[in-house]
DNA sequence: TAATGGTATTTGCGTGTGCATGCAATAGAA
DNA sequence: TTCTATTGCATGCACACGCAAATACCATTA
């Protein structure tokens, strides 16, 4: 170590405690840390970015009639236009299809193709495997009990507590995964 | 809700009980809401991006002597050409400086001007306010205390026993933040 | 001293993303 | 019906980032 103290007095987070300081640094660290070490993972064993990944997955939980592209959009916390390209993306590389709706005809639904279905049930193997290696395996089963009431409480009234933006809709994790299918709520923006 | 359960049988990720997945999805999605957030709140109230926020917070802790880039860099988990451009965009807004290294011609260091500090001390109440507000305050005594020790867990060994790259130092959050500067060891990066 | 190899940083280029905007389609009111 | 407002998605543009190559500078060896 050197001379430099962690974060010496009049440091602009003082007002947070070494240990609050130390909670938050954490979180941020772990979560860029095992999203790139995940991301690594699924690039070198199937060339698929995790964020390709997450968008077949979600799919893959609708597999007959797909997604539209805007419930898709909030479930991978994306913009519209971003996910409009990477759907765009997936599809040359004939994991995805885009499919016109019928009762909306400006709409259109976004679902895995045969091919797609395959890549992300190996994929998803390999990710599985990887989110237990780096993240579960690691945890006490207290520790998994603590998290998932941490996770549900924050991502639970997100909206209501902190006056921002409703970034998602309300409920348990495993409720939020694949809810989102009918809710077309277009309310997630980055808006400042 | 609609027809679609969350996780069907044959979902890519089956391999993970609900529950497991549920925290993977909630530590996600948590840390998207947050930094979205919190990024939000110094843009609107400073226009600040958080990433350029933590370079200066960074750069807060020496404010004499500066970081050199690469350490900054490392600090940030940014590449060397992200750190090398987001010094120039903070140069050009008068908040950063760099000062060529005398021992060591090749190198710089980057240090905060006058109005960088005095930005990021009003910026750092924002951003402190933001983390308390958001998350810190949400959680319990129990809950602070089982974090600190997952993500101490977590990085301390993210190298040896994850093969990976070597992302962080190792120690207490704490003891990572502020410890970069003179270890510029460059190993963190997105390799394939 | 000259040659060689390694290191710190910057720059060229490609990619992914968001915001603003545009287009087509729907919904509702007159 | 027709006019207006809104919605779903795509596209133009700007920007941030990473990788690879370039640049400038040590450091070691002969």
């Amino acid at each position: 170590m050197d001379d430099a103290s962690p974060r010496p007095a009049g440091s602009p987070l003082a007002d947070l405690s070494s240990e609050e300081f130390a909670i938050w640094v954490g979180f941020l660290q772990t979560h860029a840390v095992l999203a790139r070490e995940l991301d690594a993972d699924l690039r070198a064993a199937h060339g698929l970015p995790l964020t390709d990944f997450e968008i077949l997955l979600w799919l893959a939980n609708r597999p007959c009639e797909g997604m539209r592209m805007a419930a898709l959009a909030d479930a991978v916390l994306l913009s519209p236009s971003g996910l409009s390209r990477a759907v765009e993306r997936l599809e040359t590389r004939g994991l995805v299809q885009r499919i016109p709706c019928a009762e909306d005809r400006r709409g259109a639904y976004a679902a895995l193709t045969e091919s797609g279905s395959d890549l992300v049930r190996t994929a998803g193997a390999t990710h599985a495997a990887g989110i237990r290696r780096r993240f579960l395996n690691r945890l006490t089963p207290e520790e998994t009990r603590v998290l998932t009431a941490i996770w549900d409480r924050l991502l639970a009234d997100s909206q209501q507590t902190c006056n921002g933006p409703r970034l998602r809709p309300s409920g348990t994790a495993e409720a939020r995964f694949g809810a989102a299918a009918d809710t077309t709520s277009r309310t997630r923006r980055n808006d400042v």
